[in-house]
DNA sequence: GGGGCCGTATGACGGCCGTCATGGTCCCCC
DNA sequence: GGGGGACCATGACGGCCGTCATACGGCCCC
């Protein structure tokens, strides 16, 4: 086997019914799911796929973490999501000839489940079931655009930063160290990235956010000690 | 029939064939889908409906122009898109259960095509193909949706000025009036939410623009008349 | 005609934040 | 140990642009 490619191998029963879109099927229509799929790893720091590249294949993150992200006319980077075991990658371009409109690269070491696309347009005939979940993401993922959007116009950076702590508290926050505890580690830059500003600006607000004890950053991490503080930031 | 509600009659088989969705059907096919249709008219200025509302039709707008749009935390608002006739109106919502992300507001005398949810879902199963045309639909739909939030970031919002005018340009646009005509009326404000920025920096950039025979603001649209100097301002 | 409202227009002011520059710390690798 | 790179940190400066205040013309309607 290739180092220079993605390891590939044959998903197994466990995997598919992890993964949302296939758990409904019937366990012999899953066999057919497995039969068209590939899981395929990447390492941290690769890139899954580009802006621009054809729309070819479909993934599902089995696990790890992916950021989507899309270049500015400037040359920066904005960060549209950050993905995790469960979500999928790629439902944008289910349908024939549309080039993916974002970027996704590895941010752990990542294993997906791997459909490409004219098998899985098979798979979509035979369960009309399999559109309604696509439909339910695709709607979703709209809405939260929509969202974001709103929110990177007119208001503050430090508001931004406020809602966008608040967001991951509530995901995938839990009570530890004295605080919410939020495990994802993000640097400085990719913050910048996902609420549209510069990393000084980032560096800024979390020094005095760390000074302030409001919010700690920790190697695997960060920890939210004030969460009255980020509330009142994100109303302002 | 009321005055207080929107008028509602059967729709003729020639603006079903003026549906993109429904273009492809056979004729009697597009006859099931005029048996569950009706034609809704709504005046300037109305709103055809409000974010959060629950997602229980379909419209399809035929005639008119309609601002799609959102609040900001901050309570200003957003323009998501600009549709015109032939574009769905709430194809974000096809899955039940979920409110409108945004509003809808008719900009001009409108009419549309409005399904009943239940109706269109039926339809879906008995069309799986029309399927097909709602998933490119969103596609398309978020692909345009994330080059926003990536034009939003971090450029100056004469440069967003310049890309709107531009793409309306390219989209819209002829020659006439010595110049490309625009003919899109939109007020300064509206011109605002649709850069996500505030009325007098809209009317400011406007101003110089008119001043400098750069584009010329007249009563049904906008004239292009040096078009260089948009395509140097949306470099910039 | 006058009053009210809406849209447009213009100026003053100030602050957020982007840009540039510098430096520190940690880690890897030669 | 030294060099280099990635990431974090801090200060100075300046300009874009948001906010506030004011004014003017067009239109509707009493």
């Amino acid at each position: 086997m290739g180092y220079d490619a993605p390891v590939s191998s044959a998903p197994t029963e466990e995997v598919l019914r992890r993964v949302p879109l296939f758990r409904r099927l019937t366990p012999v229509d899953r066999a057919h799911v497995g039969a068209v799929s590939r899981l395929v790893t990447f390492e941290r720091g690769v890139t899954i796929f580009a802006e621009g590249d054809p729309g070819e294949m479909f993934l599902t993150i089995i696990e790890g973490r992916v950021k989507v992200f899309k270049s500015t006319p400037a040359g920066k980077e904005i960060i549209l999501e950050i993905f995790g075991p469960g979500d999928p990658l790629g439902a944008v371009v289910v349908y024939e000839g549309a080039p993916f409109p974002a970027s996704a690269l590895a941010l752990e070491p990542t294993t997906c489940l791997r459909v490409e696309q004219r098998d899985f347009f098979n798979l979509l005939e035979q369960h009309p079931a399999l559109v309604r979940g696509l439909l339910s993401g695709l709607t979703l993922r709209l809405a939260e655009l929509t969202r974001r959007l709103a929110e990177l116009t007119g208001a503050r950076v430090e508001t931004r930063f406020a809602r966008l702590f608040l967001k991951l508290a509530d995901q995938i926050g839990r009570p530890d160290r004295g605080g919410v505890f939020v495990p994802m580690p993000l640097s400085r830059q990719e913050l910048a990235d996902l609420t549209g500003t510069t990393i000084e600006t980032a560096i800024r607000i979390m020094s005095r956010w760390q000074k302030e004890d409001v919010l700690h950053t920790e190697k695997d991490g960060f920890v939210i000690l004030d969460r009255n503080a980020l509330d009142e930031a994100s109303a302002t």
